[in-house]
DNA sequence: ATAAGTGCAAAGGATTTGCGATGGG
DNA sequence: CCCATCGCAAATCCTTTGCACTTAT
């Protein structure tokens, strides 16, 4: 259980385990992935479990510290969070629209460190991420294109 | 000549061509990628040429509209370009150590795309990262971990 | 008991915005 | 001449920090 292995991970370290901690830590167990400081914030909120954001910074900060969590880096300058457990070679692809994170798997990421390690480059880490539009923002886009098209004939 | 080609696309869309805007142009091709709004504001102050930082972010911002630069999201929150014409398929390690970047040349990622097209996402750019150690940094971690080490056994 | 953690409010850093002044086409 | 752009200062957004109070161990 995360639960408990996190209590342990905190303990370890001489940290302690507090409600809060764990009220986060529940909150990605359920929501799932790509939560923002804020969206934390928000849902604990609404689950009547009021928290500082500080807390909420400080501990998000601490857990991907302890390998619970995995701090991500989207477009706009926002972290966000997911659980670091299921798939260590999952990555993302980002609506540039609407801002939808799709999960991609993928393995074929072994070359590209073994390059980076031929230039004597230690590799802890990596992040890959796609940009481009989701299906249903295809669409939409599709739909302002002859929207636009249709008002430049009536002009 | 990528000033020619810029002043093209500037006009293409009503855009005008400025001083500010050559200027930046310049500075990233004397000197090279990566570079900050801040750093972009800092080197023209050098260069004499002061300009508004408003005008740094707004100007960035343009040109990796028009095509001519990519923007760059590293650790820490603050927002790189790069030139975008060069090779378009090399990605990045970043030193979480000293924040040197090391450019990296890869070619296998179109299996990765075909997945996420699979899924029906269309793919406009993406990013690829890896966070480590550069060379030198790993001999200072070295170091580190003698010194305290040496300290620890000392007491 | 006591050191770690919390909440609050204030500070910080990067980026964006509103607006009167400037200048390119 | 007119509208895009500029510079400046203020505003905004996200995140971090300092400090007195609280709480897990």
């Amino acid at each position: 259980m995360l639960k408990d292995f996190m209590r342990k991970k905190l303990r370890e370290q001489g940290s302690r385990v507090t409600a809060q901690r764990e009220a986060i830590l529940k909150i990605f167990e359920e929501y799932g992935d790509h939560l923002g400081a804020d969206d934390v914030y928000n849902l604990l909120l609404k689950r009547k479990k009021p928290i500082s954001k500080s807390t909420v910074y400080r501990t998000l900060e601490l857990l991907t510290g302890i390998g619970i969590l995995r701090k991500l880096e989207f477009n706009g300058g926002v972290y966000r969070y997911e659980l670091s457990e299921p798939s260590s070679n999952h990555h993302h692809a980002v609506c540039t629209r609407c801002g939808k994170i799709i999960d991609l798997k993928f393995e074929e990421v072994s070359e590209l460190f073994k390059k980076a390690e031929k230039m004597g480059f230690f590799v802890n880490n990596y992040s890959i991420i796609l940009y481009g539009l989701c299906p249903s923002c295809q669409e939409n886009e599709m739909k302002s294109i002859t929207e636009k098209m249709d008002n430049d004939e009536s002009r």
